[in-house]
DNA sequence: TGCTTGTTGAAAACGATTTTCATTGTCGGA
DNA sequence: TCCGACAATGAAAATCGTTTTCAACAAGCA
């Protein structure tokens, strides 16, 4: 991440009111380096690196505040624990999900219908769609 | 769900060394009674007005176990709990969820293109895929 | 440089789900 | 129909990811 970002998410912070710390800043390093779909915890031991004394309570607590000012998505496998993407300018993105390895790839094109015909038949004003799939990457071979 | 559901469940238990109980009866009648997504503790409840003796433990075994023989499927709305569907014959479905007021819908049509498309530029083979959509139902008006 | 507040870390609390373990009950076979 | 092997149950305790509590700290503004 460059410099740049952080300066960027900074000043969204300080918008809500809220402060760039060192450890914030270790936390969205760790987003920038680590990629798609990381969890707490391995946020923590990569942004620990920067930041030894960190703690697990405020990776927690810092990436509660990055969603909720847009700087985060959060994102669920279903398996228990939840995984964070940094967030894009240009839209979202879903995720392809080895059920052998657990190899994680990004897929860019959403190939849904626009929202306003998502919701249509039952009435629903869709606002967003979460889309996940599963199955086996390239290494641990089709039909594993 | 007709007697005659029961035995077909029943009968899938057996095959993999299961049996079939009061409490696993009474917890496919709830799932059935109950309609999309239910979590466990509504489950529970559901399925004591016949066996009142049920025990919560019991309602998560019996999903497990449920959904290890495809009985069952479980739903992630990403709120920090399962939900779990009664499977049925003619394939998936999808929900919309309010988030104003919680309602589920159910969407039966899916609009993904086939699996077999979905992984190709990363090389993977897709098996199975979970969507899910967010928004606001009729009641709780467009933009809330 | 102060002061106001948001922030941090350690420890304890939480809530959903799982495990342990002694007891009970299902169901295939005699 | 009766047995017995072993799956299932329930209560209590244990897990585990995440959240809350609380006293010490430190951004950022005057
Ligand atoms: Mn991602
Ligand atoms: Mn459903
Ligand atoms: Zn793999
Ligand atoms: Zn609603």
């Amino acid at each position: 991440m460059k410099g740049n970002g952080v300066e960027r998410v900074a000043a969204r912070l300080r918008h809500r009111g809220r402060r760039m710390t060192v450890q914030r800043r270790a936390v969205l390093e760790a987003l920038a380096a680590l990629g798609c779909a990381r969890d707490a915890e391995t946020i923590h031991a990569r942004a620990r690196a920067a930041y030894p004394k960190l703690g697990l309570v405020t990776v927690y607590r810092t990436l509660e505040a990055f969603v909720a000012d847009g700087v985060a998505h959060p994102v669920f496998f279903g398996d228990g624990r939840v995984r964070y993407d940094l967030s894009e300018d240009g839209g979202h993105h879903h995720h392809l999900v080895c059920l052998s390895c657990g190899r994680i790839a990004r897929v860019d094109e959403c190939h849904l219908p626009p929202s306003r015909r998502l919701g249509r038949p039952q009435g629903f004003t869709v606002t967003a769609h979460r889309l996940e799939l599963f199955g086996y990457c390239p290494r641990c071979a089709p039909k594993a």
